[in-house]
DNA sequence: CTGGATCCATGGCGATACTG
DNA sequence: CAGTATCGCCATGGATCCAG
């Protein structure tokens, strides 16, 4: 395929890390980047959040027909987000029935990582060269 | 992975574009951050970028013993992260076998948002309150 | 001994129906 | 409108096997 050969130098770039030590323990119950990977765990997760970061409160069929989700998987997401504590579910007792969604709190504190999620993003749209092969 | 394209022609209900009435289109290949998402769907992306960036460079075995993550996952997402050029591959010709892994300069953009999803970890394990129920 | 593939069991996930 | 139920496939995990 590629045959990407470069130096070692570049391995470490000076002064860009993210934790001073190199033990990483991701399972470990108090590491917090291991705790925030597996809040978001799974393929839904992530795309849900942001809808309801961009819409402030959605029904259930809004985020369906946003994202292209099944029934199921968005049942499933949305029961995850809320035993998180992420994500708020609200019954209104009207005919026809209406659910609306949100973010909680801490769901809502997920947003600078969104957005420097989107930037990266951006980043790799710029360098199509080294973008996966289409 | 492979974009599959949604055609908008529908024979139930001709004429009615499906895209069109997603105000959030993810799945635009224009969306920065649905092309992030899209970046590190799978389990193991962020896991592993992780290691390199607090690593610098790590060994196919390193990485597996950090994460405790199989052969094939990990096999198969280093894959998936060098074609989307996140990560490099520099092997050694020696005896025995060096295979190093790092990331590339795209790869290294995504730290901030990993320093943000550890910051929103840690206040979520801040919150048990808030949190799953264990 | 290291990097990686192959077989196999399981669970996440998708498509389609059906229900309150 | 907001879910449930069911089926089937593919991603994932576990163990073992292969190549250099």
């Amino acid at each position: 395929m590629n045959e990407q050969v470069e130096s070692n130098e570049t391995a470490a770039l000076p002064g860009v890390y993210v934790a001073a030590e190199a033990d990483v323990s991701l399972t470990a119950p108090t590491c917090a980047i291991g705790y925030a990977f597996k809040a978001i765990e799974g393929k839904w997760k992530l795309p849900v959040m942001y809808v309801l970061s961009v819409r402030g409160a959605a029904r259930y069929n809004e985020i369906k027909r946003e994202l292209g989700i099944t029934n199921m998987m968005l049942t499933n997401t949305l029961r995850d987000l809320e035993e998180y504590g992420l994500v708020s579910r609200t019954q209104y007792n009207e005919v026809p029935p209406r659910v609306e969604y949100a973010l909680t709190d801490n769901g809502y504190a997920i947003i600078p990582a969104l957005k420097e999620f989107e930037k990266w993003g951006q980043r790799l749209l710029d360098a199509p060269a080294d973008g996966p092969v289409e």
